[in-house]
DNA sequence: GTCCAGGCTTTCC
DNA sequence: GGAAAGCCTGGA
């Protein structure tokens, strides 16, 4: 990456990056714990830490945090070693990817902790992004612990495990996805699934071993692998996918898995980059609806 | 074994 | 009232 680092008091500022927009990054769907500021700035909350990120000209403001903690979690978390330009420049060989990369020109997939991405995709399920939001805030307020002001880190797989599904279903309004929360929690905490040990595993292999979990199939499952484990070939197919793909690639009715075959086939190693960029055209224009 | 229709909680537009 | 970053179940 190409940018200077200034540590400041409490700051830590990025100068002259580029391929790096805190609204393409968060509102692009991968992430569901920020909130947008007045000032345009993104407070997140990750990792048992709370987060402002700002845009300022060309520059990346990290407030509330400290070299420390930039090497040891946010480095990896906005995926910083990795040359986005590099991989616009490739997609963008597709005139159709040109576009969408130029939409989202400061996307990064960003790597987050496998036990709450893995909660929060099956929350997503037939589900929209406001109240999925809301769940997981809901979640975080009623079975973890505070940070700081009004922040909540994300409960462990522990706490979840013994969650009562209808105080989930009530309380934090994940309507009928409780069960798999709760059975998924047990799974992981008992150790059922090695939700660590995916990094270890082929794509495919990490795909079957997510969809053990109740609330887990295909789609779910590669936006963990994506978000999560950084598996970035994954091609997870959902309405707005299908529906860019249907309007610009394939026909009607073709079934999700033949998208998701196509995918792969079309974008290699790059599949789950090009599926990033390709969503947040979809959902942001509304293509194909 | 694969494929598909219908049902599922609740909220948002 | 229809749709929502889908999954699960049962039947063909």
């Amino acid at each position: 990456m190409n940018y200077h680092i200034i540590e400041e008091k409490a700051r830590i500022i990025l100068k002259d990056i580029r391929d790096f927009d805190p609204k393409d990054i968060f509102e692009c769907g991968q992430a569901f714990r920020w909130n947008l500021e007045e000032d345009n700035s993104y407070t997140i909350v990750a990792f048992n830490r709370v987060l402002n990120v700002k845009k300022e000209d060309g520059d990346i403001i990290l407030s509330n945090t400290n070299m420390e903690d930039f090497n040891t979690i946010w480095y990896n978390y906005f995926d910083l070693g990795r040359d986005y330009g590099a991989i616009k420049e490739e997609l963008s060989k597709d005139p159709i990817l040109k576009e969408a990369t130029e939409f989202g020109q400061g996307l990064r997939i960003l790597n987050q902790d496998p036990f709450e991405t893995t909660i929060s995709f099956i929350i997503s399920a037939n589900n929209q992004i406001p109240r999925i939001k809301k769940s997981i805030d809901l979640i975080a307020q009623n079975y973890g612990e505070r940070i700081e002001g009004d922040y909540y880190s994300f409960p462990t797989a522990e706490v979840l495990s013994k969650a009562d599904p209808k105080d989930l279903r009530e309380i934090c309004r994940v309507g009928f996805r409780d069960v798999r929360i709760v059975e998924s929690s047990k799974m992981i905490h008992r150790g059922e699934l090695d939700l660590k040990g995916i990094r270890d595993l082929s794509p495919d292999e990490g795909k079957k071993a997510l969809m053990e979990l109740p609330g887990v199939g295909p789609k779910v499952a590669g936006c963990i692998l994506l978000f999560a484990f950084n598996k970035v070939d994954a091609f997870p197919v959902d309405v707005w996918v299908r529906r860019v793909m249907e309007h610009f690639y394939l026909k009607k009715n073709t079934n999700n898995k033949k998208i998701e075959e196509y995918g792969h086939k079309k974008f290699g190693k790059l599949a789950g980059y090009a599926q990033q960029y390709l969503f947040y055209y979809a959902r942001e224009l509304g293509i194909g609806k």
